[in-house]
DNA sequence: GGCCAGGTGTAAA
DNA sequence: TTTACACATGGC
Protein backbone atom coordinates (compact mmCIF):
# COMPACT_ATOMS: atom_id res chain seq x y z
CA UNK A 1 0.00 0.00 0.00
CA UNK A 2 2.32 2.99 1.13
CA UNK A 3 5.37 1.49 0.40
CA UNK A 4 6.67 4.23 -1.79
CA UNK A 5 6.60 6.91 0.75
CA UNK A 6 7.88 4.28 3.58
CA UNK A 7 10.91 4.23 1.10
CA UNK A 8 11.29 7.95 0.40
CA UNK A 9 10.93 8.13 4.30
CA UNK A 10 13.63 5.65 4.66
CA UNK A 11 15.87 7.51 2.40
CA UNK A 12 15.05 10.97 3.91
CA UNK A 13 16.45 9.86 7.41
CA UNK A 14 19.77 8.73 6.16
CA UNK A 15 20.20 12.59 5.39
CA UNK A 16 22.35 11.67 2.28
CA UNK A 17 21.52 15.47 0.85
CA UNK A 18 23.53 18.21 1.74
CA UNK A 19 21.42 21.35 2.17
CA UNK A 20 23.28 23.17 -1.01
CA UNK A 21 22.41 20.64 -3.08
CA UNK A 22 18.61 21.33 -3.68
CA UNK A 23 18.04 19.92 -6.98
CA UNK A 24 21.23 17.36 -6.06
CA UNK A 25 22.27 17.13 -9.55
CA UNK A 26 25.22 19.92 -10.15
CA UNK A 27 24.08 22.75 -12.36
CA UNK A 28 20.67 22.25 -12.36
CA UNK A 29 18.81 23.86 -15.05
CA UNK A 30 21.51 24.52 -17.69
CA UNK A 31 22.50 22.73 -20.74
CA UNK A 32 25.93 21.26 -18.54
CA UNK A 33 23.28 18.85 -17.44
CA UNK A 34 22.53 17.54 -21.11
CA UNK A 35 26.73 16.77 -21.33
CA UNK A 36 27.04 15.33 -17.68
CA UNK A 37 24.07 12.88 -18.43
CA UNK A 38 25.65 11.81 -21.49
CA UNK A 39 29.21 11.37 -19.85
CA UNK A 40 27.99 9.80 -16.70
CA UNK A 41 26.81 6.94 -18.77
CA UNK A 42 28.48 3.61 -17.08
CA UNK A 43 31.02 6.23 -15.53
CA UNK A 44 31.68 7.42 -12.32
CA UNK A 45 30.55 11.11 -11.51
CA UNK A 46 34.21 11.62 -10.13
CA UNK A 47 35.81 11.01 -13.94
CA UNK A 48 33.22 13.20 -15.06
CA UNK A 49 34.46 16.22 -13.33
CA UNK A 50 37.09 15.93 -15.28
CA UNK A 51 35.81 15.86 -18.75
CA UNK A 52 33.37 19.16 -17.38
CA UNK A 53 36.26 20.76 -16.15
CA UNK A 54 38.37 20.58 -19.89
CA UNK A 55 34.67 21.70 -20.91
CA UNK A 56 34.70 24.76 -18.90
CA UNK A 57 34.45 26.80 -21.58
CA UNK A 58 32.13 25.08 -23.40
CA UNK A 59 29.55 24.30 -21.54
CA UNK A 60 26.65 26.50 -23.36
CA UNK A 61 24.85 24.96 -26.08
CA UNK A 62 26.18 28.32 -28.34
CA UNK A 63 29.78 27.35 -27.31
CA UNK A 64 29.49 23.73 -27.02
CA UNK A 65 28.56 23.88 -30.95
CA UNK A 66 31.44 25.52 -32.29
CA UNK A 67 33.64 22.82 -31.07
CA UNK A 68 34.96 20.20 -33.65
CA UNK A 69 35.01 16.39 -32.85
CA UNK A 70 38.60 16.02 -32.17
CA UNK A 71 39.06 18.73 -29.56
CA UNK A 72 35.77 16.82 -28.04
CA UNK A 73 36.88 13.96 -28.24
CA UNK A 74 40.33 14.97 -26.47
CA UNK A 75 38.42 16.85 -24.11
CA UNK A 76 36.34 13.81 -22.69
CA UNK A 77 38.86 11.06 -22.46
CA UNK A 78 38.81 11.14 -18.79
CA UNK A 79 35.26 9.88 -18.73
CA UNK A 80 35.57 6.89 -21.10
CA UNK A 81 34.03 6.06 -23.96
CA UNK A 82 35.09 9.32 -25.80
CA UNK A 83 34.63 8.30 -29.56
CA UNK A 84 31.04 7.34 -28.88
CA UNK A 85 29.90 9.98 -26.16
CA UNK A 86 32.03 12.99 -28.43
CA UNK A 87 30.24 11.90 -31.60
CA UNK A 88 26.68 11.65 -30.01
CA UNK A 89 26.74 14.85 -28.11
CA UNK A 90 27.88 16.33 -30.85
CA UNK A 91 24.95 15.83 -32.81
CA UNK A 92 22.52 16.07 -30.23
CA UNK A 93 23.55 19.61 -29.35
CA UNK A 94 23.12 19.82 -33.10
CA UNK A 95 19.83 18.54 -33.10
CA UNK A 96 18.58 20.55 -30.51
CA UNK A 97 19.92 23.98 -32.16
CA UNK A 98 18.32 23.11 -34.93
CA UNK A 99 15.10 21.91 -34.03
CA UNK A 100 14.11 24.21 -30.68
CA UNK A 101 16.25 26.94 -31.83
CA UNK A 102 17.74 27.72 -28.53
CA UNK A 103 18.54 26.47 -25.20
CA UNK A 104 15.51 28.12 -23.36
CA UNK A 105 13.42 26.69 -25.74
CA UNK A 106 14.48 23.00 -25.42
CA UNK A 107 14.30 23.50 -21.87
CA UNK A 108 10.22 23.98 -22.65
CA UNK A 109 9.52 22.05 -25.46
CA UNK A 110 11.83 18.87 -25.32
CA UNK A 111 9.44 15.63 -24.96
CA UNK A 112 10.78 12.21 -23.84
CA UNK A 113 9.49 11.12 -26.66
CA UNK A 114 11.78 13.47 -28.76
CA UNK A 115 14.66 12.82 -26.64
CA UNK A 116 14.46 8.95 -26.75
CA UNK A 117 14.67 9.54 -30.85
CA UNK A 118 18.32 10.94 -30.51
CA UNK A 119 21.03 7.93 -30.69
CA UNK A 120 22.65 7.93 -27.54
CA UNK A 121 19.68 8.80 -25.41
CA UNK A 122 18.24 5.91 -23.12
CA UNK A 123 15.08 5.86 -20.96
CA UNK A 124 17.52 6.99 -18.32
CA UNK A 125 19.09 9.15 -19.67
CA UNK A 126 16.12 11.19 -21.55
CA UNK A 127 14.59 11.13 -17.04
CA UNK A 128 17.53 12.52 -16.33
CA UNK A 129 17.98 15.53 -18.75
CA UNK A 130 14.23 16.15 -18.84
CA UNK A 131 14.45 16.77 -14.54
CA UNK A 132 17.73 18.39 -13.84
CA UNK A 133 18.03 20.15 -17.36
CA UNK A 134 14.63 20.81 -18.14
CA UNK A 135 12.70 21.12 -14.79
CA UNK A 136 10.03 18.64 -15.53
CA UNK A 137 7.84 16.15 -13.63
CA UNK A 138 9.75 13.30 -14.77
CA UNK A 139 11.46 11.25 -12.29
CA UNK A 140 14.69 8.92 -13.47
CA UNK A 141 14.80 5.50 -12.39
CA UNK A 142 18.50 3.30 -13.01
CA UNK A 143 20.12 0.38 -11.59
CA UNK A 144 20.07 1.30 -8.01
CA UNK A 145 16.60 2.29 -7.91
CA UNK A 146 15.74 -1.08 -8.95
CA UNK A 147 17.97 -2.92 -6.59
CA UNK A 148 16.71 -0.64 -3.41
CA UNK A 149 13.44 -1.69 -4.52
CA UNK A 150 13.99 -5.28 -4.33
CA UNK A 151 15.11 -4.81 -0.52
CA UNK A 152 11.50 -4.00 0.07
CA UNK A 153 10.12 -6.93 -1.68
CA UNK A 154 9.18 -4.86 -5.13
CA UNK A 155 10.04 -6.34 -8.74
CA UNK A 156 8.89 -5.03 -12.62
CA UNK A 157 10.15 -5.97 -15.90
CA UNK A 158 10.49 -2.81 -17.59
CA UNK A 159 12.06 0.53 -16.87
CA UNK A 160 8.37 2.15 -17.31
CA UNK A 161 7.12 0.04 -14.57
CA UNK A 162 9.15 1.35 -12.20
CA UNK A 163 8.81 5.00 -13.35
CA UNK A 164 5.12 4.65 -13.13
CA UNK A 165 5.06 2.76 -9.56
CA UNK A 166 7.18 5.16 -7.89
CA UNK A 167 5.37 8.34 -9.85
CA UNK A 168 1.95 7.00 -8.76
CA UNK A 169 3.29 6.10 -5.00
CA UNK A 170 4.31 9.84 -5.02
CA UNK A 171 1.14 11.21 -6.29
CA UNK A 172 -1.04 9.27 -3.94
CA UNK A 173 0.79 10.40 -0.50
CA UNK A 174 1.26 14.17 -2.02
CA UNK A 175 -0.70 15.70 0.57
CA UNK A 176 1.67 14.39 2.97
CA UNK A 177 5.12 14.77 0.28
CA UNK A 178 4.25 18.43 -1.00
CA UNK A 179 5.04 20.28 2.66
CA UNK A 180 8.69 18.55 2.52
CA UNK A 181 8.80 19.65 -0.93
CA UNK A 182 7.61 22.71 -1.26
CA UNK A 183 5.34 21.61 -2.87
CA UNK A 184 7.35 21.25 -5.97
CA UNK A 185 6.76 17.73 -7.60
CA UNK A 186 10.07 17.92 -9.60
CA UNK A 187 12.05 18.78 -6.52
CA UNK A 188 10.58 15.49 -5.01
CA UNK A 189 11.74 13.65 -7.80
CA UNK A 190 15.01 15.52 -7.97
CA UNK A 191 15.55 14.36 -4.61
CA UNK A 192 14.35 10.86 -4.29
CA UNK A 193 16.89 9.98 -7.34
CA UNK A 194 19.48 11.79 -5.98
CA UNK A 195 18.97 10.03 -2.69
CA UNK A 196 18.91 6.60 -4.34
CA UNK A 197 22.81 7.27 -5.86
CA UNK A 198 23.79 8.57 -2.57
CA UNK A 199 22.78 5.51 -0.50
CA UNK A 200 24.37 3.22 -2.92
CA UNK A 201 27.57 5.19 -2.73
CA UNK A 202 26.82 4.63 1.03
CA UNK A 203 25.99 1.55 1.28
CA UNK A 204 27.11 -0.46 -2.34
CA UNK A 205 23.33 -2.18 -3.03
CA UNK A 206 24.50 -5.62 -4.94
CA UNK A 207 22.52 -7.00 -6.69
CA UNK A 208 21.48 -10.12 -5.57
C1' DG B 1 44.42 -7.69 -11.02
C1' DG B 2 39.48 -7.82 -11.24
C1' DC B 3 35.31 -5.39 -10.76
C1' DC B 4 32.42 -1.54 -11.12
C1' DA B 5 30.87 3.40 -12.53
C1' DG B 6 24.81 8.48 -11.96
C1' DG B 7 23.93 3.17 -19.81
C1' DT B 8 23.05 2.65 -24.75
C1' DG B 9 23.04 0.49 -29.36
C1' DT B 10 23.42 -3.44 -32.05
C1' DA B 11 23.18 -8.15 -33.37
C1' DA B 12 22.21 -12.66 -32.66
C1' DA B 13 19.49 -16.41 -30.58
C1' DT C 1 11.62 -10.49 -26.42
C1' DT C 2 15.71 -11.79 -24.02
C1' DT C 3 20.85 -12.08 -23.94
C1' DA C 4 25.66 -10.89 -25.15
C1' DC C 5 28.82 -7.79 -26.29
C1' DA C 6 31.34 -3.38 -27.48
C1' DC C 7 32.35 0.95 -25.92
C1' DA C 8 37.17 3.04 -22.31
C1' DT C 9 38.87 5.45 -18.33
C1' DG C 10 40.00 5.53 -13.43
C1' DG C 11 39.10 4.30 -8.37
C1' DC C 12 39.13 0.88 -5.08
Amino acid sequence: MGKVLNIIEFLEKQDLLKDKDQFWWPAYGTFEVVIGAILTQNTTWINVEKSLKNLQNYLTLESFITLNLEDLKHYIIPSGFYNQKSQRLLELAYNIKNQFNSFENFQKNATRIWLLEQKGIGDETADSILCYCCKKDELTIDTYTKRLLKLFDIEFKTYIQYKIYLEDGIENNWQILSKRYKNNKNLCYAQLHGMIVEYNKKERLKNV
